[in-house]
DNA sequence: AGGAATTTGTGCGTATGTATC
DNA sequence: AGATACATACGCACAAATTCC
């Protein structure tokens, strides 16, 4: 922990919580032990655990209750997805960028059969980068129904700006589940994925539209309520 | 501040701030004093205000940069509206209901007008509240193409529940635009909107969609950058 | 019913690390 | 290289919610 390209505690400590309660070594439901018994035993202050609790509650899989403790949650990491998702959706902050490695038209893998109406569909294999980071490796499985053919040069730009405009599609809402140390077999080397302490895996499905905007809508709220309404969002 | 009902000062400092931008009372792009320097001017302590501002940069309406400072930023407010968007989407905590005022079909409003391709509208009015406490109006206006009629009776449930199988349509993205101190004229005497100093107002225009799920994709990504990544994602 | 014990939430202050200018 | 500014980490005291006796 001397050298300063270390991640910091609270980061570790999150990702280390979220592994243990994605592999299901914790228990759906069960309470961790208090707060400042758990830092102890980490060795670390309570305000860093608590904000490694912080991170893992708002992923979803923990649930956080005054006066009683910590609740784990076998729930789908739903907010690190929405954060790869928001890259191409908002483009705030960091420039995206993606590289397509390869499209090629094959018979849809097994979880895939049941959904759209081919056999056959579009593997998009892709690098995710920010900044010129490289920060995620991407296989995306469409139905060969949508298009006969799909060209690298079509998706140069962003995937949802592709769909939107070639396809007519819009993504409309994300379901994803988490795995823990998995690692593809076409990583490039350039990609230094770590099999061992530190390797997320998600696998998403995720509906997509078509339709015009349709839909206007006015909300009025009261922002004194507002932290209980984050609070009860987060759960 | 003595009384035991007022909220969290981190929440005030937040409320406070994102009102300030929102109302355009601070230039966007324009920096925010030295940390310390402004917790000192506001009486409070500089982890306090930490806590604030980090609660603003979700909210997407501050970017923060590590040695350099705070840049204001004026985009809608995604992130609190997500929170109404779960509600519905998610359930996961707290149990949301929703009462249904009235449902009227209209000449759309001006606004509106554009998108669809009917003159006229059905107006939504509801009452949300999370575990019986009541958060929120709503006002929705839908394209009239998309139903002749509809009746109180079957939007009983969640809205999401009727798009999705009573008019096949899913939500795909949000559009927002945040003010301050609107408060409609048909607000009931049981919600108690303070005109002054806690009123928020978010109007949003949102597209929907019919299509089956036809895409699925696996994301495998180096959680050792997830801080990278999460940090890009909220700027 | 009620009070004590337990547990998380809030707030403060400080020291040190790291990125930016 | 130095100054500035945000990020991390620690520890403590008290408040608030829950649980238990």
């Amino acid at each position: 922990m001397a050298k300063s390209s270390a991640l910091p505690k609270y980061i570790q400590l999150s990702e280390m919580l979220i592994r243990e309660i994605a592999a299901g070594r914790l228990a759906d439901g069960s309470r961790l032990p208090p707060e400042r018994e758990m830092a102890e035993d980490l060795g670390v202050a309570v305000g860093t655990l608590r904000k490694a609790l912080a991170d893992v509650e708002v992923k979803g899989l923990l649930h956080r209750v005054q006066g009683s403790g910590n609740y784990v949650q076998h729930r789908p990491a739903v907010e690190s997805v929405y954060a790869f998702f928001r890259l191409e959706l908002l483009k705030g902050g960091g420039l995206p960028t993606a590289d397509v490695l390869s499209v090629d038209r094959l018979a849809k893998p097994d979880g895939f059969a049941q959904l759209g109406g081919h056999k056959e569909g579009h593997r998009i294999r892709r690098l995710r980068s920010l900044d010129g980071v490289l920060i995620a490796l991407e296989e995306i499985w469409l139905d060969a129904g949508q298009r006969d053919q799909i060209s690298i040069s079509a998706l140069s730009e962003s995937l949802y700006h592709f769909y939107r405009h070639e396809l007519g599609l819009v993504i409309a809402s994300v379901e994803d589940r988490i795995g823990v140390d998995v690692v593809p077999d076409w990583s490039p080397t350039a990609f230094h994925l770590n099999a061992g302490e530190v390797t997320g895996y998600i696998e998403r499905v995720s509906w997509t539209a078509t339709k015009e905007p349709a839909e206007f809508s006015r909300t009025w709220y009261d922002a004194s309520r507002a932290n209980y309404i984050s609070r009860m969002g987060k759960g």
